[in-house]
DNA sequence: CGGTAGATTGAGCCCAATCAATACCGGTGG
DNA sequence: CCACCGGTATTGATTGGGCTCAATCTACCG
């Protein structure tokens, strides 16, 4: 019965227009997998996008299990980690608006490499890893975007080893906060997006090593009041 | 004079040859990007492929230097790290023969974002970053190898973030040698392919916890002699 | 047989994790 | 508007893992 296929392709092309209204759609294309698409290519990629809506501490997957999609954050915050043994758990990245997780699955694998809870209220894309392989096949623009987002994503990803390796605890804070804020000298103000609980797993750090990092930036001119950051010298900040 | 450069041309070309000799050939098309290619893609790269040999310590180029190739190991390993400002350098990666490196900066990126060193006598393939954009822009292979070249550095890269944050030194040195054995069961023997103080800077050690972590894992039945480790019970080994 | 670089071992220290107790904040319902 | 409640954040005390520095030991090479 083909009317009958016909419209059920109406029925889900409507419930997609229902599930990606005009705000996701405008936050989807600011996002850093799709922003660097061309027309043609975006519009193919929307098609094939699918939105979910999760709450906080939903887990979206977990290591181990069949991948079928990757994902680009819309609002809220994902958290990806791993665990080892003993059932303790380390972050390995904190995905914001805009940002894309497990596209390193697009190549080859079939499997997570790690799990993915919603830290809060959270909505997400999720693209499809065939569908968006065949059309990596087809149009150059979607294989470069996905050049570009990996190499993006493996930049940050050593940038995290380095610090690791190399700085403190109130160093790795002073880092993010100058890497947060939009003045490049004198007095600046931050605002968290997310909860200090969640900056301390990004930074690998217990949430108390985070707050005794703060306390010890106070002389550093470093004033914390519920998620509100104020820096009185931005300068003086850099030389921790 | 153009005979002269002409000559100076022909010279070069000769180099070239001499270079990259039928051994050089046979690995650089083991490497983990080359191998991925067709035919006449590979021609291309094998084309603009440019032989150099390093000795020991030799720096091959710095961060924040201008960058115009990114590298693939023949043989030997070369180290990527990271200064902190008291000089303190934490590896990020040791790239051995079959590795690529720099390769992020492909989709974009004028300078190098970390320190390279030979950590012994080595021999390179470097590729010309503009021209293998170029190439890329018409051979979809060479941009599916760059995907996946991405890709497959990416998870490692996140391996080792979770690695660092979860495993203890002892723990680290367990991993790599289980990653490194044959054998899935039973005894096994191991011969390490660089100093141990490269092992260390690897796992994020400094070589004194390389070597405490050795002898903490003698209980575990692991034996060290100078490069070769023997392990009694690979499974008692998983246990750790 | 020295010489030299790498590897090991020991002692002390420092940073951050852990555990436990308290303080704070943001909501909800009276 | 206030009182209350649950989750979040802070603070303190303690522990432990790994770094640093220094001394010794080993292996390799001339």
């Amino acid at each position: 019965m083909p009317g009958y296929h016909y419209g059920w392709g109406a029925v889900t092309t409507v419930n997609k227009i229902l599930r990606l209204n005009t705000r996701d759609k405008n936050t989807l294309l600011r996002t850093s997998f799709l922003s660097q698409l061309g027309p043609t290519a975006m519009a193919s990629m929307m098609e094939i996008a699918n939105i979910s809506t999760y709450e906080a501490r939903d887990v979206l997957f977990r290591e181990g299990e069949p991948s079928d999609c990757f994902y680009s954050v819309l609002s809220g915050y994902v958290r990806l980690y791993r665990l080892n043994k003993d059932g303790r758990e380390a972050d390995i990245r904190i995905c914001g608006p805009g940002d894309t997780f497990a596209e390193c699955l697009l190549p080859m694998g079939d499997k997570y490499l790690y799990n993915a809870q919603a830290a809060e209220n959270t909505t997400l894309a999720r693209f499809d890893l065939q569908r968006v392989r065949a059309l990596a096949e087809q149009e150059k623009d979607i294989a470069k975007a996905i050049i570009r987002c990996l190499s993006d994503h493996l930049r940050t990803t050593m940038d995290c080893i380095a610090n690791d390796r190399l700085q403190t605890a109130p160093q790795r804070v002073a880092h993010y906060l100058l890497t947060h804020c939009a003045t490049d000298g004198g007095p600046a103000s931050i605002r968290l997006p997310f909860q200090k609980s969640l900056l301390a797993g990004k930074l690998g750090l217990a949430p108390e090593a985070l707050s005794r990092a703060f306390s010890s930036l106070r002389r550093a001119g470093v004033t914390v009041r519920g998620r509100t950051i104020q820096i009185s010298d931005v300068n003086a900040l850099r030389q921790i």
